[in-house]
DNA sequence: CCAAATAATCCCATATTATGGGATTATGAA
DNA sequence: TTCATAATCCCATAATATGGGATTATTTGG
């Protein structure tokens, strides 16, 4: 179900048109013959002729046999090697690096992998040579206990979520490491209450983290962003204004501002 | 060097142009600012700014900072899974099918990966099951004794081809595979002149195959296909119609009828 | 810190361009 | 063969993109 369609009066109808169409057809592969899409789009057939015919002659798509199109080969070389998990990576750096530096803190952004946490990015606050070591960029970490692990599993699927916590054993990294799965459920709905996440030692010692979503367009949550301090003690105190700044910036990397998310 | 740019008058030029800035973009991962982009295009800023602002919409791009596009998002996303290598087998297996049919064989598409042909598509005859057992798709096979091994060598850059043949040793799958290094060299130079590569049981005692090229736009050979026959014995009297056949197909693929390649 | 330079954004009258109804042709089914 | 469906083409017209130039934002240099 579709948000407050963009009303963004872009000025070039015709390109809308076509890219809209580009889309219908690369995310089915070119299942949905011509006509239907002109029946979804309320276009005359001609008209999605002629836009078919562009998008081809652009190397966008490209046709298999009747009916059937599919993405186009140029297109697939000129986008050799990217997935999108490099792509996020490659897009909210600099917004990272930036609220790394403002905030004098390690920044980091991951997603929920096979359970686990996989780290995109890493920026930490400038010449300080990178505080918290427990993470590296494409590496994978336990969820349960950093902030992003709670908050990618605060807001996942209702059964996925069950099914995790069963599916322990939540090995204690601190003292403070949530263990029990029915803590770590409560906190879980905490988390989504109050719309952020906190690691207070429970990876190490003297590790204290916020973290909050990146939310897409359809409203589920992508990923998770992080600001990391490597002294734990009284940095409650400022939580306010860390949060605020994570948030501007989760909200400028979602589909707020710039809107990265579809 | 563009070869004679396809003067298709698509009827659509706004499209063309957005599609043509979003290549450029997505080509060189929006390292060059826009003000370059305007100016290599012929076009003012106010237009490209514009389409850049469709094109961000549709989520096709992405602005990272000032004069940093990137690609967006949602087409990655869209594009997940999508290798450059799994497009040109989806393309290609449809015709490789007929062609198999048509000429009761087997048809491989091949490309050259690592100094071994990786084999995209492998399409046999109707309800014969896989005569020739030989190849896999997805799987990797020395190229030197093969047809489309040796068309792939052929068209290699003069150095590649070079350390190519110096790097053997050529191991004999049959007394006729060819080990000599010179005489390997002396039967790609045939193949690039008589636009063809035969594999007269130099594989496998029985196995007789004729593979031709893939062409790209520019002029480069991406790929190569074969047909492939189990019976080797007086084959050869049937070569000129299968030759026409695999031109006729590989023409189709290529850039001629409806141009897969750029 | 300000000023100059550069890039991004916006606006609007106009001509260029896409539009879509409908005719025609190709393809596949019966 | 005939019918049904989809693809392709055509063209007068309305709608749309166009780009010159003004305005605003950002960066750079002094």
């Amino acid at each position: 179900m579709k948000q407050a369609a963009k009303p963004r009066p872009s000025g070039n109808a015709s390109l809308e048109k076509g890219l809209d169409l580009f889309n219908r057809i690369a995310r089915d592969r070119g299942q949905t013959p011509l006509a239907a899409l002109a029946a979804e789009m309320g276009l005359p057939r001609s008209t999605l002729y002629r836009l078919t015919n562009a998008l081809e002659g652009a190397g966008m798509i490209a046709r298999l046999e009747r009916h059937h199109y599919e993405v186009g080969l140029p297109l697939a070389e000129a986008l050799r090697g990217m997935t999108p998990e490099s792509q996020l990576a490659r897009l909210s750096r600099p917004a990272l690096r930036r609220l790394a530096s403002t905030c004098g803190a390690t920044a980091h952004l991951g997603v929920m992998e096979n359970d686990m946490v996989t780290y995109l990015v890493k920026e930490s606050a400038g010449s300080v040579p990178a505080e918290p070591s427990f993470s590296r960029e494409n590496t994978q970490l336990e969820a349960y206990c950093s902030g992003i692990g709670k908050v990618l599993l605060a807001w996942l699927p209702e059964e996925e979520r069950a099914r995790y916590l069963a599916g322990g054993p939540f090995v204690a990294l601190t003292q403070r490491t949530i263990t029990d799965p029915v803590v770590l459920q409560e906190t879980l709905q905490t988390v989504k209450a109050e719309q952020f996440a906190r690691d207070d030692g429970e990876i190490a010692d003297d590790l204290y983290c916020l973290a909050v979503p990146l939310w897409t367009g359809d409203q589920r949550v992508a990923a998770a962003i992080s600001l990391s301090f490597a002294r734990r003690a009284e940095q409650r105190r400022e939580d306010e204004g860390h949060l605020a700044m994570l948030r501007a910036c989760a909200a400028r990397l979602s589909i707020g501002g710039d809107g990265f998310f579809s």
